[in-house]
DNA sequence: CACTTTAACTTGGCCGGCCAATCAATGCGC
DNA sequence: GCGCATTGATTGGCCGGCCAAGTTAAAGTG
């Protein structure tokens, strides 16, 4: 039961003793973040934008850099993702004639009809998830969650507006 | 206090509603992940690596398929992956002499010093992400990722060796 | 009013990750 | 022994995400 020759001298099964919270919390998101995209595929939406059209839907037409603020995502890749939607037609974008620097986007009215949509399957994505849950307990994960955050993100940001 | 012409009929933070834990799942995961990038990149690796490279310390000289099932990534991912190691120096690959398909892949002998750094890495990410938060707070949290996990693992792919 | 700093994006580059399609070698049924 | 399904791995394509550097325009400062 010995055929490998040992990688590095004391190697003990170090992912998990060295973080086993990490370890999990990543192989976790991982799982959701595909299902997410199995759900949102059928949508014609690719996972992350949700949150951005999530966002419009709510808010209107905003600045960019509101958005950027709100999703919490570095601006390119905010950048990125309004092409990509906008090209879908999801988004449209205009300049913000007060400043000529700023764009202003909002959802197109077509995208509307997705909305009920996102939102169902990101109800659906949140039920397979939390199965088998006590209410007690989605609270507890819930409330934990966000101690975690609390704690990653001024490691991450000092400006930590959430 | 309604500069904006309301986007869609009716829209209420629909992403707080309609999944709370999905969408503060998403937000620590992603915070986690650059916390982890922050701290591997000194070390001359990027996120997800460091699980490649933590099997093949513990495990020796494997094959190629098999890491694959250990991680749970897709093949072309890993694939990739042990391209850029190999061309980094941490791993070394060479054909399975018994089955002239496969690749055994090993860790480096010189990537044996990274292997201490990373666990530190990695357990200096645990400290932080778990910050104020008790013993028995994380055993919970922990506990309550795993049944997240089971619920999650089955609806991405049958095969769920964990 | 010129000059510097700051803010709002954008571009390019790179990596992780997925999917779909492909190729090569093995194993299996008959 | 031969054809066919299965397994092992790779390629190409695309997206999300980051960082670093650059561009344009607004705001602050003397």
């Amino acid at each position: 039961m010995n055929p490998e020759p040992a990688a590095c001298p004391g190697a003990l099964s170090a992912a998990a003793i060295g973080g086993p919270v990490s370890h999990s919390l990543s192989v976790v998101a991982r799982l959701h973040r595909i299902a997410a995209g199995r759900v949102l595929r059928r949508l014609g939406l690719y996972p992350g934008q949700e949150f951005v059209m999530m966002h419009l839907w709510e808010a209107g037409a905003v600045r960019q850099s509101e958005l950027i603020k709100a999703v919490g995502l570095d601006p390119s890749t905010v950048t990125k993702s309004l092409q990509r939607l906008e090209q879908a037609g999801h988004v449209r974008r205009r300049p913000d004639p007060a400043d000529r620097r700023a764009s202003l986007v909002e959802a197109t009215e077509t995208s509307c009809e997705l909305r009920s949509q996102v939102v169902a399957a990101w109800s659906e994505l949140e039920d397979t998830t939390l199965a088998g849950l006590g209410e007690g307990e989605r609270q507890e994960l819930l409330r934990l969650l966000g101690k975690v955050e609390a704690n990653l993100c001024p490691a991450v940001a000092e400006e930590c507006a959430d």
